[in-house]
DNA sequence: GATAATATTTAGCTTAGCTAAGGAATATTT
DNA sequence: AAATATTCCTTAGCTAAGCTAAATATTATC
């Protein structure tokens, strides 16, 4: 009984530590892909079109976990500025197809790259070990967190 | 050379797989947030006051690292709601003082025990050895991002 | 005492979320 | 085959949360 206490205790501190790690860590991110000159949201649906596309405007909602008013929005304005190309869907005429163009796909990789980048600074100053211990770390919360 | 190489680009892995758990992570808790009935923002801003007030707006403004037009339209907003107090500066009159209501610190103390509970779900089927990594990864983490 | 600096607020803009309602295309029912 | 229902997207209009610029009030400095 004992032991369940403090192991449910632990727990929340687990669950507390991994909270803040991961407010900061995207904290960071979130530094380097202000230099890409696109929002959060934008180049999160860019990253979605670039890797899954081309796909309708009510599945990249889905993957966003957004409405399709706020996706059909923001692809309007994308695609304005060059970055994303709409077409009807051959089978379905009420679907927009959604696909990047070669502009959109540059930006991306660079904004992926300044990310890494700055998380890979981070991570440098750690000895080997702890490197280790973050990636298994990852591995495992990406297993369990849909 | 080549060892120099494959620890760049394992760097570059370890700094998706973590950037890709942080989302994930910070996904599940927005879930356990939202049956606070305070958006995301709201809910930080008011964390702050309870664990650091009582505070000035310029200081809570730092905090959130946000400007201060924000924070002030913010704090009056959840002062007509009754989770904050308003009141000048004994010292100085410029500045007004932000601390929390008891109401306040209900409302965030429970929204944080469903955020706990909702990350805890999470790491409980995992064995023991996989939390403590996990846990091991946060610290590290801690130590290194401000 | 006049001037400069600082803290906050107000005003007005943008982006990104939402719901509700409308139009066009497709699917279903009779 | 026609009528009806459903689906996909867009438009319109709202809110929250960010910003800058400017106004106000207080404090600090010369």
């Amino acid at each position: 009984m004992a032991k369940q206490t403090h192991s449910s205790a632990a727990l929340q501190q687990t669950a507390d530590l991994l909270h803040s790690a991961s407010i900061r860590i995207l904290r960071r991110i979130r530094r380097a892909d202000e230099a890409t000159g696109l929002s959060g949201p934008r180049l999160s649906a860019l990253s979605v079109v670039v890797f899954r596309g081309p796909l309708s405007i009510g599945e990249l909602a889905a993957a966003e976990q957004v409405r399709p008013p706020t996706i059909s929005r923001m692809i309007k304005d994308l695609e304005y500025e060059g970055f994303v190309l709409r077409r009807a869907s051959p089978d379905d005429g009420r679907v927009q197809l959604v696909s990047a163009t070669a502009a959109g796909r540059r930006l991306l990789e660079r904004g992926r790259r300044r990310r890494v980048q700055e998380l890979s600074a981070l991570l440098e100053v750690l000895p080997q070990r702890e490197r280790q211990t973050v990636r298994a770390a990852a591995e495992i919360l990406l297993r369990i967190a849909t």
